[in-house]
Parts: structure tokens; C-alpha cells; sequence
DNA sequence: TGTCAAATTAAAATCATTTTAAATTAAAAC
DNA sequence: GTTTTAATTTAAAATGATTTTAATTTGACA
């Protein structure tokens, strides 16, 4: 936990921005949380528990921020509201989801699984990849069992 | 284009929805403009030059409905809105998307490219693929001549 | 023709996000 | 160590997309 924090920091740094108390707040409960999918009233509602005093603005700007800097990807699953998702430590790109249509979970995927694909879209489409959002919408494990016995 | 109206004309009526002016006027508009990816706001004013009494409320509904039908597939590429893409002819899953980071077009890729994954995804996660979105952020064909010569 | 449900309109409401202006903080300059 | 300065934060207001509401219209069909 700590040395992702200060890992950040010198990202941070390296850009000329400070890890300020509030953002600090923000990192520590989005590393807390990094299963979940927050958005950012979520992530305010959880920050405003250590940092009480902190507004909803800041920690829009600190998202934004991380964001920029690929501390975090900003996805979005369709609902209105941006989530903010931690990359994996060392991960190159952006992991993938699995969205449940009958329950609403949200499994992770942090396998590549795209490298061929990608190679392919470079050669026949001459298109440079730098990033790729991919989510799978379909039925989970749990809601299979559930519809196969009722 | 007439025969494609009529398809979504008996999707809608096996649903038990009537296709009024309204609705066919917004499904013309999406099948005038299907290389694009128009939000809303777009859609409305395209309808608005044939059928000037059309309420925005009505153009959103209408979206949420086709979407429901599979006619039509919401997208979001990160600035705040939805788009709406309309399925190609026969297609059972969404088309990918090339976002060039650079100049900001939007590619389509038809061919489907998943499938190995997809298989992969069902027999190691156990999750039953249903739909998907993909799409591609990095430097177009364009922009990486630009760069290359600059 | 009269009835009823579905659909539409225009306006207001809501919700997420951004902007603003004033106040605070903290590093840099003196 | 005080002053200056730029970055940051706050709280409130503004914005922009989308949804809801209530009143009206439309059109099938009894
Ligand atoms: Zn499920
Ligand atoms: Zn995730
Ligand atoms: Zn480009
Ligand atoms: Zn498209």
C-alpha cells in the first residue's frame, strides 16, 4: 500500500503536481477499494470519511488528474456515471470487465487476451493501438446455476 | 433503406409498438447518417429539418427504445455523451471502433475479431458472452503520416 | 362515434460534472 | 523569517445531458 502511494507521489512530482492531503485521502481509498468499481460520489462519500472537510470538486479534479497520469482508467458501463478504476501494478493497458446482465457484478479480466487482435488491427487497418477498452456483456457463473435450476 | 424501415417496423410490432412519424423520421435519420456516431443532441436537430414539431424527450425515447431492440447500440467514447450507432444488417454483435487520440475520428470495424477470445472467456471464466464493446485508442492511418513527416 | 391506451409535447426537474471566485496552502524569492 | 507567487481547495453557482411530469394528441377498436 505505501509504496504504491509513494510510487504515485513520484508520478505526481515527475509532472509538478504535489500529492496534497486530499489527494493523498483519494489514492488511499481508491488502493482500499480496488475490486470495487467507484464513481466519484462514491469515492467522495468514502474520502469525506478520513477527510471530512473535502469537496466534491476536488476529488472530481484528482480523478481527472490520476486519470491523466494512468494512475486510473475512466470507464464508463452504460449507467450515467463515470467509474474510476486503479490500473494493476506494472499492467501496460487497461484490464477488461465482465458485465452481468441479469445480476449487475462486475468481474475482472487482467489476462491481455487482445495481443493477437491488436496486431491484427495495426497490420490490416493500419491503425497505431495505445490503449483498448473491452467489456463483455453476458451471464456470470452464479446467474447460469441460477437460471439452468429454475 | 425502405426495406431495412420495414424490418424495424415488425421488430417494433412484435413487441407490440406502433412505428409513429416520430419514430420512423428518428430511424431515418440514423439510417442517412449510420457512418456517423450521432448523440442525441445530433439526432434531434437531423429530425427536426423533416419534422419540426419533434420534441427532444421524444427523439431520446425513441433511442431508448431501439435500443432495447437491439436496433440501435449506445455507446459512450468519454466526452459526457451517449451516442447511438445502428446495428449493421445481420450483425449479432456490436462493431468495434479505431478512436484516433490524435484527431479524434472514429474508425468502424465490422468484422467480428472476438470469437477466439470469446471462447476463451467462456471456458476460462465461465461467463456466457452475450455482447461486447471494443474499442481501439492510439494514431490513425492520418496522423501517424502527419507525425512521421513533421 | 365514443372509449382507452399509447405516444407526444413542452416545461420542469434531476443528476453528473464543471466552472467560478474567494480563501488557503506551501514552495520560492527576497 | 517575511513577502511573493502559483497551485490548490472550497462552496456555491452554472452547465449540460437526460428524465420525468402533466396535459394533450393520436389512433385502434368496441
Ligand atoms: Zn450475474
Ligand atoms: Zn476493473
Ligand atoms: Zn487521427
Ligand atoms: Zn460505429
Amino acid at each position: 500500500m505505501e509504496h504504491r502511494i509513494e510510487k504515485i507521489k513520484k508520478q505526481l512530482h515527475s509532472q509538478s503536481y504535489k500529492l496534497t492531503p486530499q489527494r493523498e485521502a483519494t489514492v488511499r481509498v481508491l488502493l482500499e477499494h480496488e475490486e470495487d468499481h467507484l464513481s466519484a460520489e462514491d469515492v467522495y462519500l468514502l474520502v469525506k470519511e478520513k477527510a471530512p472537510e473535502i469537496g466534491l470538486a476536488t476529488v472530481y479534479r484528482t480523478l481527472e488528474l490520476l486519470s491523466e497520469l494512468k494512475v486510473v482508467d475512466k470507464i464508463n458501463f452504460g449507467d450515467g456515471v463515470s467509474r474510476y478504476d486503479l490500473r494493476k501494478e506494472g499492467a501496460e493497458h487497461f484490464h477488461h470487465h465482465l458485465v452481468c446482465v441479469e445480476c449487475g457484478s462486475v468481474e475482472e479480466i487482467e489476462e491481455d487476451l487482445l495481443t493477437d487482435v491488436e496486431s491484427q488491427v495495426e497490420r490490416d487497418w493500419g491503425f497505431q493501438v495505445k490503449d483498448h477498452r473491452l467489456t463483455f456483456h453476458g451471464i456470470c457463473k452464479k446467474c447460469q446455476v441460477v437460471t439452468v435450476n429454475s
